[in-house]
DNA sequence: CAAAAAATACCTGCCAACAGGTATATTTAT
DNA sequence: ATAAATATACCTGTTGGCAGGTATTTTTTG
């Protein structure tokens, strides 16, 4: 008896992709492939699977949420998040939440198989980092996560060209008053370069 | 006859994901799936593959440099780059290199499959699915070209966060000279925001 | 060769970013 | 309820970027 699958994602060749790769290990039946992240909690209301894939990066609602909705059915499906990061804060995030399983892009797919058969056993399964994978950059993720929702709001006028001036006055704020924000900012992320700061904002 | 194809990405599901859509279509015998860009270079070499899917978004080496290291072999493949994103910016740079496809991610995968064909009869396809993407897109090809050979040397240290005056040392220069350089690149290439200016040194 | 382009150098003044503080009110979490 | 985190505001001094010039030498190119 295979285990009932709903895909979210809005990538839809990885979508595909993973669909491919859970059909084929022949131990589950992925009855629904959602591409619309705000479709994911009707699609889930109504065919009432056993297993729950979400994505954590997805425009207009992101995996958080998804499962925020999700866990309102208050229905005993498992749900696996599928992220891009390996991130243990973001991992926390999803804890709390008491998704089942975490799992990260780089993960080679026969051990996704086997976490999420083990995860239909009823372990919890967080694969956090993915073997032989350095980790490079920065984790945008833990970055992006040690900013306040202020501090948030000022980097997306930084990256608009706006001086502390214009900041201020947009906001409402004095002049001050950004400018303590944006000493804080400095603070907290220290960018090597401008460069480095600039690569983050663009990813913002 | 399949054609022989290789595919550079170093999240392994979407790796495994995008084998079995290829192998599925019945038009593509994937030789090779690479999970580290650094290993990209040698296995195409060796290989020889009619096809290389590359993925944008890698650590150590991103998908720009691994074409760059591609277009060096001067091979008769065709190279197509899978993206996260859908940013004309980045298109128009891998325009400039010559890849033959660009697709993003979000691309249901019977349209992948299509495009793939008709890049292998030929074509060039670049499906950007830019919602929303503002369009104050610079031709950077042109804008590189514009700059001398000086110039350009500045930039790259300006990328580094050389100060005016550590440039000038660095040069032998005058503090000046240096001055006076930056000023004609300013003058020269109007970037309207500094976002704008490093997404452009970046690309260097 | 002559003209154009590129590279060199100098001067002044302004403004924005940032680092160094201090201080208080407000909101969130334990 | 109380501590911690967040948001607010102010002050000062330094430095680097840049816009406004002017001007000479070297290199390239038609």
């Amino acid at each position: 008896m295979k285990t009932k699958t709903i895909i979210i994602d809005d990538h839809s060749l990885f979508n595909d992709g993973l669909n491919l790769i859970l059909s084929e290990s022949g131990q589950f039946d992925v009855i629904m492939q959602v591409y619309d992240s705000r479709q994911a909690y009707h699609k889930c209301f109504s065919l009432r699977p056993a297993l729950i894939m979400v994505d954590y990066n997805m425009p207009n609602l992101n995996g958080l949420e998804v499962v925020k909705q999700l866990n309102s059915l208050n229905y005993d499906w498992k749900i696996v998040i599928v992220s891009m990061y390996a991130d243990k804060k973001e991992i926390s995030l999803f804890k709390d939440l008491g998704v089942h399983g975490y799992i990260n892009k780089t993960t080679p797919s026969f051990e996704l198989i086997e976490a999420l058969k083990a995860i239909m056993n009823g372990e919890n399964i967080f694969i956090s980092n993915a073997v032989g994978k350095p980790e490079t950059q920065k984790d945008e993720f833990a970055l992006k996560n040690q900013f306040t929702k202020r501090e948030l709001e000022i980097l997306q006028l930084i990256k608009k060209d706006y001086t502390t001036e214009q900041i201020a006055s947009h906001l409402n704020l004095s002049y001050y008053t950004v400018e303590t924000h944006r000493k804080n900012i400095n603070h907290k992320a220290k960018f090597s370069t401008k460069q480095e700061f600039y690569d983050f904002l663009r990813n913002f």
